[in-house]
DNA sequence: AGATGTCCCTGGAAGC
DNA sequence: TGCTTCCAGGGACATC
């Protein structure tokens, strides 16, 4: 499921091949998460001018404009330059295409639990709605040890629940978060407003390592498709703790046990990691 | 207002 | 083998 360097890779597999592509077709499949009934019309001729990213969102910049695209959980983007008629025809699956001067960028979303919006600006209501309360972004400057430490002092839940709700932090996922807290020996069942100055900073970090970690080896992934379609997958982690339950901890070997937490698993190790 | 529960969707795995 | 059931996940929304 697409974490954040995973929405990362995709946005670097097709960012620069498509700026200033201009939009000339729009083709939309079933509706995704939220059936806002974006207006192909609407997008006609506009020029794609970059792709950034917010959390988990891309965020197709246009001349006039801008498209949210969420992946969801099982969704997947692919910027093919071919010519159209060398591409598969559209599947079952495949929700929404834009045909650009550049190539073809086409959303797959099995599960659809992906999105797309379109905004008149980012600061248009519905761009504000899906972006204003996302945390700050862990790979960014902003992240840091004050406002870390702020974010989690103000809660009562578990640390666990607290890193995945996304508005303190975004971008790590449930997988990540397993991760990290193994990586900071962090219980996930201690309550994040207990959880010690040190010990945040020692999170802070782990978060980092986890998310660079794949970042890197999702670059490595992307080199591989050396004619850089896009099509990145999903990242094959190591995993210390994720859906590891009964396995021995690759530290201890004590076996790695599963909870559930707000309806999602979390994994960890016993004696690794403490409260 | 903050915390928790529910629901959306469907492929794949597990169970019978 | 073929059916049914269960599970996974991000995040909006409802409810406590």
């Amino acid at each position: 499921m697409p974490e954040l360097p995973e929405v990362e890779v995709t946005r670097l597999s097709f960012v620069e091949r498509i700026e200033n592509a201009i939009i000339q077709k729009v083709v939309m499949g079933k509706p995704l998460r939220w059936p806002l009934g974006i207006d192909p019309e609407e997008l006609l001729l506009k020029t794609v001018i970059t792709v950034k990213r917010r959390g988990k969102y891309l965020l197709l910049q246009l001349d006039q404009g801008v498209l949210l695209l969420h992946l969801g959980m099982s969704g997947s983007l692919r910027f093919d330059s071919e010519q159209p008629s060398k591409l598969p025809p559209l599947g079952p699956h495949d929700h929404f295409q834009l045909t650009t001067s550049k190539g073809i960028l086409r959303l797959n979303d099995p599960r659809r639990f992906g999105a797309v919006v379109y905004a008149n600006s980012l600061q248009d209501p519905i761009a504000k709605k899906l972006l204003d309360k996302l945390g700050v972004e862990p790979l960014q400057d902003g992240f840091t040890l004050a406002q870390f430490y702020a974010g989690l002092q103000k809660r009562r839940t578990s640390i666990k629940t607290a890193l995945l709700a996304g508005d303190i932090v975004v971008g790590v996922g449930n997988i990540y978060a397993s991760e990290a807290l193994f990586e900071a020996k962090i219980h996930p069942t201690k309550l994040c407003c207990d959880v010690s100055k040190p010990r945040v900073e020692k999170l802070r970090l782990a978060i980092q390592k986890v998310l660079q970690n794949a970042l890197a080896q999702g670059g490595s992934t992307l080199q591989n498709f050396s004619s850089a379609e896009g099509q990145t997958g999903y990242f094959q982690l190591q995993a210390n703790v994720y859906a590891r339950q009964g396995e021995p901890c690759r530290v201890c070997s004590t076996p790695i046990l599963q909870i559930t937490q707000g309806q999602r698993s979390t994994f960890y190790c016993s004696k690794c990691q403490k409260k």
